[in-house]
RNA sequence: GGAGAGGUGGCUGAGUGGUCGAAAGCGGCGGAUUGCUAAUCCGUUGUACGGAAAAUUAUCUGUACCCGGGGUUCAAAUCCCCGCCUCUCCGCCA
């Protein structure tokens, strides 16, 4: 949520942010400056009014008999106009926050302009791309024949998109993020293993709500709802809270699986591990100082991690800044990490991080105090640090050998009792 | 799932209809004292939104907030209803 402040004194750049997000919110900004004046309004009227009612209250306090009932009943008059004052107010500051919900935050000057992840700027390349001199198969291949990966039996259990991960490739997922985490914490970051499934309001204030419904599980029973990323339960951990700013930043290794309905992406990747409704993911979270340069920082600081993962495994990536059509509502920039797939003969998505500068703070009323007594709201930022299954897709197609073992990353080595290779039975 | 207790400021905890933004203690901050530290004493100590004054660290003032949402009342931390959460006992259970 943005400071309305910034809409009062600056609805352009508002709505130019808006749109080179392509997410038009010229209509809501109107709206919310022509209600924020009658808000003003009212709530100066009817604070003027309860002003009254307090002190003539305290009054009839030490009044009594007939000279207290007089002074009662002439209140009841006044008592009336606030009540109708409330009335008024009620529904519109419900309308303003709604609307405030709704609009996006301002990119940065830095986006590319653009509309899909096609405009997306490269940023820089690592990694040789791999060239084989023997048919390479695909992930799902691979794992079949080593029997690794069961969709089939997936799909009898759980129907579409979904996966059974066995023996080798149960161990390797968790290799592949164990490691991960471990790394992380090197990097000092607080591991987390948070709930999964929450309630509204960390959607909310995460921005995933409203508008992302649709990609959500929810138990409507409970009204809870199934996270897509650990970022939802980690990010919100401190909501409603006054941090000190000595105990900032805040860098926190979230580990959960995540749950995405994938609604409007029927018959896209339908094939093998890409995209899948259930994943494990361990996701860099910061919560930092209300500071443009240390938010910037702190992003390069959680993208270069998530490089650095990538690079122990030994995995062709390139990095792109994600162009303001293809950014979503909260962010102020994106840069996407994009592993080499050689099935796909190209870089799929493998890594997002993101800054929000307050945005998502607000929503979630998450403050830290300054060393002079001021209070501010954090900056917020998260990044992957890795995603499994996916990961494995360019894992096992990359490592492929001609007699059709896979090659275990080194640094995967360890963790799945020193093998070298995931061979036939 | 059944029965009971409870949710008050950073923390502990008082407050059962009016002068309560809320006692007291702890903690924090400022000051005094002090070779240093500790102890002691004095003062101060929430957040949001608005107004006035001053203008770029201050001040005065109004309103709201005592888990959340409704209600009763001239007036609610205090009474009523709904929800959420915590604790205890019983049951069930990985």
């Amino acid at each position: 949520m943005l400071n309305i402040n910034i809409l009062r004194e600056n609805p352009d750049l508002v709505k130019e942010g808006g749109r080179k997000k392509h997410i038009p919110c010229d209509e809501a900004v109107d709206c919310i400056l022509d209600l924020d004046e009658k808000r003003k309004k009212l709530l100066f009227e009817s604070e003027e009014l309860r002003a009254a009612q307090k002190k003539v209250g305290k009054e009839i306090a030490t009044l009594e008999g007939d000279e207290k009932q007089a002074m009662i009943a002439e209140m009841g008059e006044i008592a009336g106009r606030i009540k109708a004052y409330e009335k008024e107010l009620g529904p519109l500051e419900e309308e303003l926050e709604s609307q405030m919900l709704l609009v996006p935050n301002i990119p940065a000057p830095e986006v590319p302009d653009g509309k899909t992840d096609e405009d997306n700027v490269l940023v820089r390349e690592w990694g040789e791309v791999p060239q084989f001199d023997f048919p390479i198969k695909d992930h799902l291949e691979i794992g079949e024949e080593l029997d690794l990966i069961d969709m089939k039996g997936a799909a009898k259990l759980a129907g579409s998109r979904t996966y059974i991960l066995k023996n080798e490739g149960a161990l390797l997922e968790l290799a592949v993020l164990q490691f991960t985490l471990n790394h992380l914490v090197e990097k000092g970051f607080s591991p987390m293993l948070v709930p999964t499934l929450v309630r509204r309001e960390p959607m909310v204030g995460t921005a995933y709500f409203p508008g992302g419904e649709e990609q959500a599980y929810a138990c409507e029973r409970d009204r809870k709802y199934l996270i897509g990323t650990s970022e939802v339960p980690v990010t919100a951990y401190h909501s409603g809270e006054i941090l000190a700013e000595a105990d900032l930043p805040r860098l926190y290794a979230g580990y959960s699986t995540c749950y995405r309905r994938e609604a409007g992406a029927a018959g896209r990747d339908t094939r093998g591990l890409y995209r899948i409704h259930q994943f494990n993911k361990v996701e860099q979270v910061v919560v930092c100082r209300n500071d443009d340069e240390e938010s910037l920082r702190f992003h390069e600081f959680i993208l270069a991690n998530a490089e650095e993962v990538v690079q122990a495994l030994e995995l062709p990536y390139r990095v792109v800044n994600v162009c303001g059509g293809d950014l979503g509502q909260p962010q102020i920039q994106k840069f996407d990490i994009e592993t080499w797939m050689p099935s796909r003969d190209s870089y799929g998505e493998t890594h997002s991080a993101s800054r929000f500068h307050d945005f998502q703070s607000r929503r979630l009323d998450l403050r830290y105090r300054d060393e002079a007594g001021k209070v501010h709201f954090c900056h917020t930022l998260n990044n992957t640090a890795i995603a499994s299954p996916r990961i494995l897709i360019s894992i096992l197609e990359i490592n492929q050998e001609a007699d059709g073992r896979v090659r275990i990353p080194d640094v995967l080595q360890s963790y799945m009792g020193g093998r070298e290779y995931i061979g036939p039975k």
